[in-house]
DNA sequence: GTTCCCGGACAACCCGCTGTTGTCCGCGAG
DNA sequence: CTCGCGGACAACAGCGGGTTGTCCGGGAAC
């Protein structure tokens, strides 16, 4: 399957015969006859009905076109997509689970017609993505940053665009499985387990967060992968997690998880959108804009953040 | 833009690593690795962080990606588009303007997963398209037959599937131009314009329409496109056509052209589906189930058809 | 009917890309 | 420190795709 023989296809047809789209191509009429004939070849059926004044489509040709077309543009979105200056709005997630990839999927879905390429950064600390927004690399990237507006390198701006609350994930039998909601002061006799943290600015927040409530919060651990953390959660009769309302889990129905809403206050996981001051993308402010309204509609919430985000 | 070099950077991926990558693609690691060094070598960056122990992909691999993958399964579909038992449903709608076209839009729109490749075998007549459909490049054709039931050729079945009303179309100086409805008898008096009528099928319906009704049906003179025809309509204060109620013309809105009911009895245009009768495409069932639902609806109005459709 | 010319196909040739084999190197594990 | 895995580089071979040169067929003009 060749691109460029693809191409010619196309050319051939718009053009209704051979001289003129080689002439189009920069190619003679015969690499194009040889093209066009290689790709009959291959897909073993003849494309062109060959006439003395020119080319008409036959059936096959007929239903390919389309197609082919559509080849023709992925193969142009895949040169796009690296090429600086024209590319989609290319943005740092840091997992796919959590609120940032749901956030901007709400974005997506409302905006359908952006261009949008979403990496996830996984096990890249704050500084090495911002080395990347830095370079280029990355148009932005929507993550915690403890140090924000503070120590933001030069170049670079910040705007903390959402606050993700928080939730107890727990199973059937936890103590806590049947309430509506908890409180933190709720919460000092039982032990959340938040393992697998590597990353300096949750574990970070979450230390503080257990001072300012004399809660226990074990954020060492092995990690199993989440799929184990979610099966242990589900038998175990004490612990008990995390997670932000922004977050996506799948767990099977019989795990019989329940998210219960904190509240009163409600602690909540600042998130900043960080992204280059010189020439940001178009669609970046868009999707800031977008962020504001939603944040907005946050304000006056009876919240709890650490010392370094307020 | 080489669909090889794509499919080598998305095994490379997958498997984390070249070596791996290279074996199921059955080529040397080699290859493999100058596959991917050519990618990045046209793209302008680097996809692949080597180490000792694989590849993670950088930034610009992570973006990469998903339009890679979508090329690839371009790539596959140009291949399905033409390979017998594994390709679309392919259906010959004679002209993209007329009702069969806009009725499997219709179709299209209500079922949007299905795969189908419209053609339109323009110039061809029931005879050509007969043969495609009984050679297997076509899976049926979508119109006019006058003999429909009584000489389709051995191994095809045909259905008549839709009667597509008739309208009048004049422009805004014409007699008619604010009647709600028109009856056939309201016509003897004004000429019908159909030029550029070349197919046997419409010319022997308009023949019989003319003289069931006493109207006087041009169907010759030179056409010179379907915008002069319109711009003339518009323009003059004689001419009217027909148009099926199911087909589509654009005109700019300074035409103002009026599309008329005719009514007491309306002229239907009868169309049939035309498929072959052994194997014939799945999708097709389904089709032929939606137009069964459609034509039922139409039963019990009061229609006129030239007798060899009854 | 004859001639002309456009447009496509075929042939021969040549270049360069892409694959192979063979080898080296760097890094992490033991 | 050593081993081995995994990737890169080098040299070489084969062929795929490009070019030039030529022929052929059919529509248009006379």
């Amino acid at each position: 399957m060749d691109v460029d023989a693809v191409r010619t296809f196309v050319a051939v047809t718009e053009a209704g015969q051979f001289q003129a789209a080689a002439d189009e191509l920069g190619i003679t009429q015969q690499a194009a006859s040889k093209r066009v004939a290689n790709l009959e070849r291959k897909l073993g059926v003849v494309l062109f009905a060959r006439t003395a004044r020119g080319v008409r489509l036959t059936v096959d040709g007929q239903a390919l076109l389309p197609h082919a077309r559509e080849l023709l543009r992925a193969a142009e979105r895949v040169t796009a997509a690296v090429t600086p200056g024209r590319r989609p709005l290319r943005i740092d997630v840091v997992s796919r689970r959590i609120a940032p990839s749901n956030i901007l999927q709400a974005f997506y879905q409302q905006h359908p017609g952006i261009e949008l390429d979403v990496v996830a950064l996984t096990n890249a600390d704050a500084t090495a993505a911002l080395a990347e927004v830095s370079a280029g690399t990355l148009d932005a990237t929507f993550r915690s940053l403890r140090a924000t507006a503070r120590t933001v390198p030069a170049g670079l701006r910040s705007s903390r665009v959402v606050d993700d609350r928080h939730e107890l994930l727990v199973g059937p039998r936890h103590p806590l499985a049947d309430a509506r909601t908890v409180t933190p002061a709720e919460l000092t006799d039982h032990p959340i387990w938040m393992p697998g943290m590597s990353d300096p600015e949750p574990i970070g927040y979450y230390d503080d967060l257990a001072k300012a409530f004399g809660l226990t919060i074990d954020t060492v651990g092995p990690m199993f992968g989440i799929e184990a953390l979610l099966a242990e959660l589900a038998d175990s009769t004490r612990l008990a997690m995390f997670v932000g309302e922004g977050s996506r889990y799948l767990w099977p129905e019989s795990y019989d998880l329940r998210r219960i809403p904190v509240v009163n206050p409600t602690p909540v996981y600042p998130l900043s959108v960080i992204w280059r001051a010189d020439n940001p993308h178009p669609v970046l402010a868009d999707f800031l804009d977008y962020l504001e309204t939603r944040y907005r509609a946050t304000l006056g919430e009876d919240i709890w953040t650490p010392d370094w985000a307020r």
